[in-house]
DNA sequence: GCTTGTCAATACAGTACTGTATGGAAACAG
DNA sequence: CTGTTTCCATACAGTACTGTATTGACAAGC
């Protein structure tokens, strides 16, 4: 007889919130919203969370957890490639999988502070990856320091430029960056 | 007898709307708020403006024209430098005046079209500016055009990015920048 | 079967805006 | 001096939310 009981959990609301950051920015992460999205009333929201603070920080630690852990991930990965190859792999990994997702992180991160935090955590960690990939093929502190920072700053420059290149054009880019920086 | 009529003009509630802006984001672009920064009515406004609207978009209108007026006189500027030197003048340039400005637009831009297409075109202005330079160094045109996005993006990220870089840190990364684009 | 938690629906009051309609004062033109 | 235009104040109705308080439905433990 399939009653539907939802029994929504917290989860559920963070996923919801995640999405509709994703899809319109956090303009729309709002809790009326989210609630015709999970076509359930707002009553359930405010017995998971304490107010829409709540959820967005939620939202933070979520997204902040996982991007750290892909960092991890690649960082321990024993059968991955090492120096220069690395690099590609951890760029192409953060191009390919993250990017609708940092560009609205960063978005939102602008004007709320807790956000900004997250983002400059995550940045850390990605440029301490690709810094140390660089140390490995025998560059300098300084210059695998600002090799990191110009890759990974172009890459951003790229995600929230509104020219929209296609594959081809962005892949030849990155290949005539990566052979720039390789050289000595 | 200094009786003080106020007869603002719709520049007045630009500036306002870009001030706003510039110091707290598109969110803080209200017709209410305007009115109480501006110590008015919303009477006023609604004389001035037809709506929100006009004036998000004679925003727009005053930045792109601000934007492209001075890449313009940057292009003309017979005294100026030329080659990798005139490079550096303009990225400065934008790094030192337009910055603040730059970041609200893009952000803005992110979930408002006309917004975007505005950044859309003051980019194409400037890159397009930062290639002809390049080339003019003997670089030939793809190099040229590479070169120019990697440095224009590498900016745009380093000023997205939450690092705070001091002037001097900022200063040596963009030295080793120009250093590694000057290389054939 | 009755009670106790768990979760959601509903109704309410409040805030931060938007745009419109109307009226009034100063400046200006005849 | 009078009428018209220009500009602003005020009052109103509406929208898109927020959070709280109350009640109700269901499931599980006793």
């Amino acid at each position: 007889m399939e009653t539907e009981r939802k029994d929504l959990g917290r989860e559920d609301w963070i996923k919801a919130g995640m999405t509709a950051l994703f899809e319109e920015g956090i303009r729309a992460v709002k809790v009326d919203r989210l609630a015709k999205r999970l076509k359930i009333t707002r009553g359930s929201f405010y017995w998971h969370f304490k107010d829409q603070a709540d959820l967005l920080q939620s939202m933070i630690s979520h997204w902040t957890e996982d991007q750290l852990g892909h960092a991890k991930a690649l960082e321990s990965d024993a059968g991955a490639p090492t120096g220069l190859a690395r690099i590609r792999a951890i760029i192409e990994r953060i191009r390919d999988k993250d990017i609708e997702h940092d560009v609205a992180m960063r978005v939102w991160a602008y004007d709320h502070k807790p956000a900004a935090d997250a983002v400059a955590i995550v940045d850390a960690a990605r440029l301490r990856l690709v810094e140390a990939s660089f140390a490995e093929t025998g560059l300098p502190k300084a210059d695998a320091h600002f090799r990191a920072h110009l890759l990974y700053y172009f890459q951003l420059g790229d995600q929230l430029s509104r020219e929209r290149p296609t594959k081809e054009e962005r892949n030849t880019q990155f290949e005539m960056l990566t052979d720039l920086l390789a050289r000595k």
